[in-house]
DNA sequence: AACGTCTACAACCGCGTCAAA
DNA sequence: GTTTGACGCGGTTGTAGACGT
């Protein structure tokens, strides 16, 4: 089905947002609340996409939205939730408060995706849950049944693994091919271990649960664990022997197949 | 100081999904 | 059942500033 723009681009400003427009959508959805993003730049005053209005708010003028540096903390979380869900950004950002999809999505291309050619899931990793939705947000009720389905068939349906990804394509995230080369070399085609180089093992269980610890899969001393119901136990242990195999220490190849069985996301997710 | 290169991140683009008409 | 259009997501591009020579 053929699509029409989302918006007639001529006449409309592009490129960096000034204070002044920032103050101007900032007041009009104050006023408005969010929502009907199509014509919200006509009646706010600005000359922009609606597309770019809703970007514009939901990754930095939004109150809940954390500016600053990505704790050590936050990236582990983004390191593991990337090994079990691939580039699902939303799906990550929705584990950590005040961070958007895009600031992620820069981050791991910028700093993790390098740092890490490949790396197995921490078997131990329990993701924090997604914080509760902020109820002074006012919402259409169509977007509230989406967000709901949407949820429901993340929950239910087969999803995309992430495959291991080459180092080719891993590295060439807006880099010229000169580094490319010289990172090759250095690198040669390991593409398991490097966090065990990293030493990030960090205890958070106070957090949510097992100790984080990358680099040593098999070795399990988690009092996370524990705590988990002989069901959750067992959905777990399944979870761990599906996506990595430690006999031949490598992912298993159904992930690289693609599917992942619903029940078990659903844990992880949970 | 001038220039070239690299990096981080803001912003844009295209497409899939889904509700409403 | 089909079409339309808004929304949201993920991939990609553009660019300002930092850094190196």
């Amino acid at each position: 089905m053929g699509r029409a723009p989302c918006c007639e681009k001529v006449g409309l400003k592009r490129g960096r947002w000034t204070a002044e427009e920032d103050e101007k959508l900032r007041k009009y959805i104050q006023e408005n609340g969010e929502g009907c993003w199509r014509s919200l730049p006509k009646n706010a005053g600005l000359l922009r996409c609606g597309k770019s209005c809703r970007l514009r708010w939901i990754n930095y003028l939004r109150s809940d939205v954390k500016r600053g540096n990505i704790s050590s903390q936050e990236e582990e979380i983004i390191i593991n939730l990337h090994a079990s869900m691939g580039n699902r950004w939303s799906l990550i950002a929705a584990h950590l408060p005040g961070r958007t999809d895009n600031e992620i999505k820069n981050y791991w291309n910028s700093h993790l995706s390098r740092k890490f050619h490949g790396f197995r899931p921490n078997p131990q990793f329990i993701p924090p849950p997604p914080p509760p939705p902020p109820s002074s947000k006012p919402k259409k009720t169509k977007n509230s049944n989406k967000k709901a389905k949407a949820a429901a068939k993340t929950a239910t349906a087969a999803v995309v693994m992430p495959t291991t990804p080459t180092p080719e394509k891993e590295s060439s995230v807006g880099r010229p091919g000169k580094e490319r080369e010289s990172e090759a070399r250095e690198s040669g085609s390991s593409m398991v271990g490097e966090l065990d180089d990293l030493n990030m093992t960090e205890d958070l269980s106070g957090l949510w649960g097992p100790t984080l610890d990358f680099g040593t899969g098999s070795e399990i001393s988690d009092p996370g664990l524990g705590q988990l119901d002989n069901s959750s136990l067992q959905i777990y242990e399944e979870t761990l022997s599906w996506i990595w195999n430690d006999e031949d220490d490598k992912w298993n190849s159904n992930v690289d197949n693609g599917e992942m069985d619903g029940a078990m996301l659903s844990w992880l997710l949970s």
